[in-house]
DNA sequence: CTGAAAGCGCTAACAC
DNA sequence: GTGTTAGCGCTTTCAG
């Protein structure tokens, strides 16, 4: 089984060199020779290797992907096997092939990580950037290969792919001012996070241009859980809003669930909008009014992006921004109030 | 920052053989060669490189997970995350890298898995079996790697880390049997699938052992949404069950949710039990009683399963069966009816 | 168009 | 203890 390309060449009547030309598609072999080596390698199931091959070629088709992942419950959300699937789809259809890097704890592992990307193992790195200036995140992002974080990063010459998560919180804000809420409340995500800090930006963002102020009795923070997001929204109930933006779906729910409990009828008292887009929050109860994010589109395009990178087809920093949707359902009371009626989902792109 | 042995050699004035053995933990180095290598190796931060290594020594560190995971909505489960977190978390602990293969084309990248494969890239595989018989997973299953599946395979002498879905699911038969309940509807996962046969048989023993038998009309399929749970039960309802068992969580969320549409009071008309053991079930209205499988842990134990297999320290096919526990909350009626009251979450061991 | 030869960076005998 | 030497399997000049 451990065949080399001296034994192909062999079996085949040609050098090795040939073979390996063959393998790598030169076209400087006639076409009989190409056809008998071809044959040789079919039958004998002949593979390169691949530590060889990276050896001497000083690539590894490996792209790492480093997910510092402390906050636990995060991988409760199905946000990150989106954006692995996104990511692998991607870096299969480019030949790469993808290796995970789960931190658990951030400073015994940095060390490790350090040693496997620059022992060459990895040709580029795909980063999820948690939290604003992770010290892992900085570290990686000055090693010497191509980095791509997902998710908008503040450190300098850093490429990134993030989505409009400013843009769809904005378009939240409107979207309930606009069906005459007034009293719209904010369940933060958290704001030590880039993603949360935007779209509490855009929250307000999107209030003042309906000529509302955040009242910050009217704002409570969550951490993207679904219980911190039922918390978040008892605190809330005695301020008596008639409308709540949830910086994710998970805390949406909980929100939901909170007033479920106390008899709060959405979307008739309180309206709700969400963020995120998951497949939970078409079947809630009732289903979700959300900013929907293309996660695996995001996880696609950073591999593109690395890849341009790895092959000089482009220089950091490289920055693109994902547009999100509202996904409107039943829990913001479009529904109820507009003339649209039961005309089925309405969509609304942010650009 | 591509320094070679030889480079770290020439800087502290000893041959490269000298630097690798100290880097590799050989003894035989007198203590202050040693130390003057360490210092030259951590001032210049150099790291050996990979494919070098991996070429002369025949191994490469790395075990692929594979994931034929062609059915999509597999991936909204949490299930899939807490795998390979447990994966991840081991494989860091045993200083291996993880490398994953998500098809979602079986067919089209069958190939493209086989040449990775062979090419010498991973030392070892873990797959995750899905389906009965796939043709991905028996292909690769007879490659030259060490193998080990998460999941009971049906394919001779390969190994095997599985949950006790069947013993799981006789508990929670017992259990709805116990509580008073005579029908006893199922909604089964897709029975194509291993554990789907499993948590159906195992339904039907509990039954027996109560001396009841499942009534055909009582049984409806799904195939693990939560959407499938729902269209289930709705079918289920005109048959008047006073208790279902949902062979997954997800599944039996679409089963509360067709219940509480129709006014279904749950415990009191219905009582429900799930399986698996996810953290919405935690949330659900009411919270679900279900069957905790430890997934991290199930990934974990495949983990050093494989690397014993690996090191040679086992021959295939070894095999292990985790126990789950009954997580009793309010779906089942067991706190309505018992003396618990509300003493909190009991847990029952299986075994 | 094809073969011979020189390494890629490392480990592991084998000498000293 | 430490250095020398021979590859691991492949790509890539360089001749022819």
């Amino acid at each position: 089984m451990n065949l080399t390309l001296e034994d192909i060449g062999r079996l085949a009547g040609v050098s090795r060199s040939t073979v390996s030309r063959v393998i790598n598609g030169s076209n400087s072999v006639s076409v009989d020779v190409r056809a008998r080596v071809q044959d040789v390698i079919r039958r004998t199931g002949y593979t390169p290797n691949a530590a060889a091959r990276s050896l001497v070629s000083g690539r590894s088709g490996v792209i790492g992907l480093l997910i510092p992942s402390r906050v636990h419950s995060i991988f409760e959300d199905p946000y990150f096997p989106r954006l692995i699937q996104g990511i692998s789809a991607a870096s299969n259809q480019s030949g790469t092939t993808v290796s995970l890097f789960l931190s658990q704890d951030e400073v015994e592992e940095a060390e490790r990580y350090m040693r496997v990307i620059s022992s060459g193992f990895v040709d580029g790195l795909i980063i999820t950037a948690t939290r604003m200036a992770d010290p892992l995140m900085v570290r990686m992002a000055v090693a010497d290969v191509p980095v791509v974080m997902i998710g908008r990063s503040e450190i300098g010459g850093i490429s990134y792919v993030d989505v409009d998560n400013r843009g769809g919180a904005r378009q939240a804000a409107m979207h309930l001012c606009g069906l005459g809420r007034r009293r719209i409340a904010l369940v933060a995500a958290p704001v030590n996070t880039i993603a949360g800090l935007d779209r509490l930006n855009g929250f307000v963002d999107g209030l003042a241009s309906c000529g509302l102020a955040l009242d910050p009795q009217l704002r409570a923070d969550g951490d993207f859980t679904e219980v911190s997001g039922y918390r978040a929204m008892r605190q809330l109930l005695p301020m008596r809003p008639d409308a709540v933006f949830a910086g994710s779906d998970t805390m949406a729910m909980g929100v939901l669930r909170a007033l479920r409990e106390e008899g709060v009828r959405v979307p008739q008292d309180v309206a709700v909008v969400g963020f995120d887009g998951l497949a939970a929050s078409e079947h809630s109860l009732p289903p979700l009014t959300t900013i929907r994010q293309p996660v695996a589109h995001t996880g696609a395009r950073a591999v593109y992006i690395l890849n341009d990178l790895m092959s000089g087809a482009a220089n950091p920093p490289v920055s693109e921004i994902v547009p999100v949707e509202l996904v409107i359902r039943e829990s913001c009371g479009a529904r109820l109030a507009g003339a649209e009626g039961a005309a089925g989902r309405r969509v609304d792109k942010t650009d």
